[in-house]
DNA sequence: ATTGTGTGTCTTGCATGCATGAAGATGACT
DNA sequence: AGTCATCTTCATGCATGCAAGACACACAAT
């Protein structure tokens, strides 16, 4: 029983989904009529779609000017990561003390998974796994509420995030986090999955200028990728 | 120099206040028509502004058959205090190292009429100023996304939290609770003002069961209020 | 050279039209 | 009476049409 999707609805999945991966860089113009031929619609299903993802904070609609992929300042994204830190940081409270064994077998499978993966060495490979490691923790904490608001601020860091675990030793550090939440998930104790959540997030200290020093740009500055410029929108300039 | 705003823009925001008012019960079916009548526009404004708040999570747009508000369940409320709670304790968390003095001082004054319409009794009249208060400490934190998030979230709740201070004591015990926060944020105590915020928001022991119990129903069960069914869209069963 | 003005073009915002599918009504049958 | 099937009615989802505002370019003036 295929619950049935409304054309706006697969438009805005679509569309975050090219946002949240990096296909759509930030400052991106997101033309309707460009968008209405790509997909083969008229230009309200369109239109309905950047509403929503406007609405969530993924693109910005100024009024006569169209849409554009939002493009976060650095302190921007400081402050998501802020709320990330915390949002992240109950998951693993609430999960320390709500996990099946089931749930928690599965996080254990999950994280060696990590570790091989983090030894093996691809950034990338090691990102998606990552990726999976916390949802399986978003997914523990058994609120429903918790677990989408958690995704969607991280989805709209994940154009941020992209090159963090290129830095060098970035990936041990993350995978030897990833080992002391796991160790206090499965002893149960919340207050310290919690901590130790938050530290893993959260910016601080050398992090902190590491990844500023990093971060300066996915921000189409002035024309993205060629590429990409006929087939998501045209590209202007970012006032 | 008044930004100009769209049609749909104005809806949505009309159509929220609606809702966390509490004059768009839970489940009350929004009908396009009605609306555009009411707004005296078409359709297509009633149906982008629809969007946005189902992207919000204020409203639920069930395929070709229409926007009703969100009812939500004990359990799902409960899901929302849990991350309402770590939202707020972050902002008293970064209230406590950020806010400027003239912020103290507005804290101070806020908190000082709260104690004063406390003691008057009106539990409606202090809705309204606790509600100030809070502001106070989201804008305190210097965190534009944590703020408007933390607001989204509050703004959910509202329906649900209306009545809440109408409960015997409750009025007493939600101001000393303030006065606890606004002296570990006065003394710049990150800490301790997180965790008493968090306590404060927090649905626990005793307030849990109360709670619960006092619940039960904004959900519009069978039919709303005459006076706004016409006025609002068609009332229908929810199932 | 830079700034201001006018015009043309184009995109957006909204209104309207139409087909599809859902809810409700009617009626037949058990 | 209760249940099921068909039909009617109507709201939604999407396409299209049109006016207003914004951008770009050209040109004039300082």
């Amino acid at each position: 029983m295929a619950l049935p999707e409304t054309r706006s609805e697969q438009l805005a999945r679509a569309l975050e989904d090219d946002i949240c991966a990096g296909r759509a860089l930030p400052g991106m113009r997101l033309d309707e009529q460009v968008l209405a031929q790509r997909f083969g619609t008229s230009r309200t299903p369109v239109r309905e779609a950047l509403k929503m993802l406007a609405a969530q904070g993924f693109v910005e609609i100024r009024p006569r000017q169209g849409a554009v992929v939002v493009g976060l300042d650095v302190r921007q994204v400081l402050e998501l990561f802020e709320i990330m830190a915390v949002l992240e940081g109950l998951c693993a409270r609430l999960a320390a003390r709500r996990m099946t064994p089931a749930e928690r077998a599965d996080l254990m499978a999950v994280h060696a998974e990590c570790q091989r993966l983090a030894a093996a060495g691809d950034p990338d490979v090691y990102y998606a796994m990552n990726t999976r490691f916390h949802e399986v923790i978003y997914a523990g904490s058994h609120n429903r509420q918790l677990e989408e608001e958690t995704r969607r601020v991280r989805n709209r860091l994940s154009p941020y995030r992209r090159n963090q675990l290129h830095q060098l030793g970035r990936v041990a550090k993350s995978v030897q986090e990833h080992d002391d939440v796991v160790r206090a998930l499965l002893e149960g104790d919340p207050d310290r999955a919690e901590s130790l959540m938050r530290r893993h997030i959260g910016i601080q200290g050398d992090s902190l200028s590491d990844f500023v020093s990093n971060m300066s740009t996915p921000q189409a500055v002035s024309s993205p990728p060629p590429a990409l410029a006929g087939t998501l929108g045209r590209p202007t300039i970012v006032r």
